[in-house]
DNA sequence: TACCCTATATTTAGCGA
DNA sequence: GTCGCTAAATATAGGGT
């Protein structure tokens, strides 16, 4: 058996899982962020409300954190949001990234779909147009079409 | 050969690199942060100076990361430190484990080593304890006074 | 509870277009 | 510069102790 799923992206319901989560993601967001930090030249903060000590986790330290709150209250209200990389930009970025896969996946089935009933009529199945659409029948209507056109290739090429 | 090598903790010299770098990182520690939040129930901000826009980027939104200060600043000053995870406990946390892996790490070679010289005895190699002293030149002293114990015992054994 | 281990899941460096 | 891809590096869930 797998030693290990993919965890749902929502509320861990088991509290003992939740801390031994929460342990463990705040080690490696802190040591994720300390290596952009040196890598790139970056200045950068968070601050994580510990929800089991009631208290903050701040990186790199509260001054460091001052200062970098300071460096930002003195840029100007415009461009504090320019090129801004927050919830709504990112969640929009997943959504297209998300969307594209899908797109991909469908191409990817369409070809093997398409493949399998090739095979199935090169190898003298049954050419029940209807009987395939049944088969298929979530498929694109721009599938159903290039299916339709190997219907007729494939009867044209056996005579 | 290896398609992709260790990076090393430090500046990225190439500054195309960097940028390349910066962008996929802030996107992943975007993603890991907005885990951390859903996963564990956690109030979560971090301020990141983006130094090739010389802008920042706020996770998860400008009120959100004003709603976590506004919490961070009405706790006790004294209850903000306290459990506090930062860059100075991180770092002693890691001195820490890289001391034990180095222990486990010098552990197992002692046995390693000490196999190989087993080995080599009783396939009637030879006895040269001064000689295998070198060989064995930057071990610990309590390797030695094992090794010099075994050749003790293999002798002993052999006759 | 708080570690340690290790098999999976996830991140990301290096490339090629 | 940007993108997508893929393999290597890394993070971490689940299961021990």
């Amino acid at each position: 058996m797998p030693r290990r799923k993919k965890v749902k992206l929502e509320l861990l319901q088991c509290m003992s899982e939740r801390k031994v989560s929460f342990r463990k993601r705040n080690t490696g967001l802190v040591k994720k962020l300390s290596e952009l930090s040196t890598l790139c030249d970056v200045d950068v903060c968070d601050i994580i409300l510990n929800p089991f000590h009631s208290s903050f986790d701040v990186w790199p330290s509260l001054p460091g954190v001052q200062s970098v709150l300071t460096k930002f209250r003195h840029i100007p209200e415009g461009e504090q949001t320019k090129h801004m990389y927050n919830l709504e930009t990112f969640t929009q970025e997943r959504i297209q990234k998300t969307r594209e896969q899908v797109r991909k996946l469908r191409m990817e089935n369409r070809r093997i779909e398409i493949e399998q009933i090739i095979n199935q009529c090169m190898s003298g199945g049954s050419f029940d147009i209807k009987n395939n659409y049944n088969l298929l029948n979530d498929m694109d209507l721009v599938l159903k079409q290039d299916i339709q056109e190997l219907f007729i290739r494939i009867k044209a090429l056996k005579g």
